[in-house]
DNA sequence: ATTGAGACCTGTCGGC
DNA sequence: TGCCGACAGGTCTCAA
């Protein structure tokens, strides 16, 4: 897309989760996508006109990018760009979204602009997290889902951090901090556990994998703990409407 | 202000 | 085999 035009835009259903905005596709037609950008877990696109398109995959979105473009069932949205492809967007669940904001709107985005650090930055670090953790009664579970805490983490990959990390979900988040916001050593292990967990992730969107080894406890309840010498097995419990997975042994 | 619960929508899977 | 309920990787809004 980036430096393509857009020549038309097919909308063939418009009720993702939320209504696309007035005049959607009059505003995107013969516009130039300058930039292409990710903010946490949302995708975008800045056009020639100063608009922002933004769009998110929710729990089942996903895009495709063809020559000669195809249909199939749940494509909701289709680009077709100067470049010669189209770009589609599929999603069964219709969690998406596509918005399309002025230069004014994306700034002042309630959403947008109240987002944490993205986790891989140098700006989130063991001290930036102990800082949105400090004085929080809720559980880190549920502190680290809070965009606003650090963002762009999932409830797959806050299960898997907390588990490198060795924290107990259920364990209060301002615990990881000193009263003054400091970072106690958790806070520490937990900042570099999310980098890790993100980067193998990252790392392993481009190799093949075996299916049941992508989590090492999303999704394992009842298994033995993976941690050397660790003889816990892996607990199943529902915090803020999301499953949680861990050993009660190792991680405190 | 913070927190948790409910809502949104469809596909898949396990159990009967 | 077919039906039915439970559940799913994410926000977002509302009410306590």
């Amino acid at each position: 897309m980036k430096g393509a035009r857009f020549v038309s835009v097919v909308l063939r259903r418009a009720d993702l989760r939320t209504a696309f905005p007035p005049r959607f596709v009059a505003r995107l037609k013969g516009r130039t996508v300058a930039r292409l950008d990710r903010r946490a877990k949302y995708l975008l696109a800045v056009l020639s006109s100063g608009d922002t398109l933004l769009m998110h995959l929710g729990m089942s979105g996903s895009f495709r990018v063809e020559r000669a473009a195809r249909t199939v069932p749940h494509d909701h949205v289709v680009f077709h760009m100067s470049s010669g492809r189209s770009v589609s967007f599929n999603d069964p669940r219709r969690f998406g979204l596509m918005d399309l904001l002025t230069p004014r709107q994306l700034a002042a985005h309630a959403t947008l602009s109240r987002l944490g650090p993205e986790p891989l930055s140098a700006a989130f670090d063991a001290a930036a997290l102990a800082r949105a953790c400090r004085g929080k009664k809720t559980s880190l579970k549920a502190a680290l889902l809070d965009q606003r805490v650090v963002a762009g983490l999932g409830n797959i990959y806050v299960v898997e951090a907390l588990y490198l990390a060795r924290l107990s979900p259920l364990r209060r988040a301002s615990t990881i901090a000193t009263p003054s916001g400091a970072p106690r050593p958790a806070a520490f292990r937990l900042a570099a556990a999310i980098k890790t967990v993100l980067e193998d992730a990252i790392a392993r969107t481009s190799k093949p994998y075996r299916q049941s080894d992508r989590f090492q406890v999303y999704d394992r309840a009842g298994e033995r703990c993976r941690t050397p010498r660790c003889m816990g097995s892996i607990a199943q419990r529902t915090q803020a409407g999301r499953t949680s997975y861990y050993c009660p042994v190792c991680q405190r």
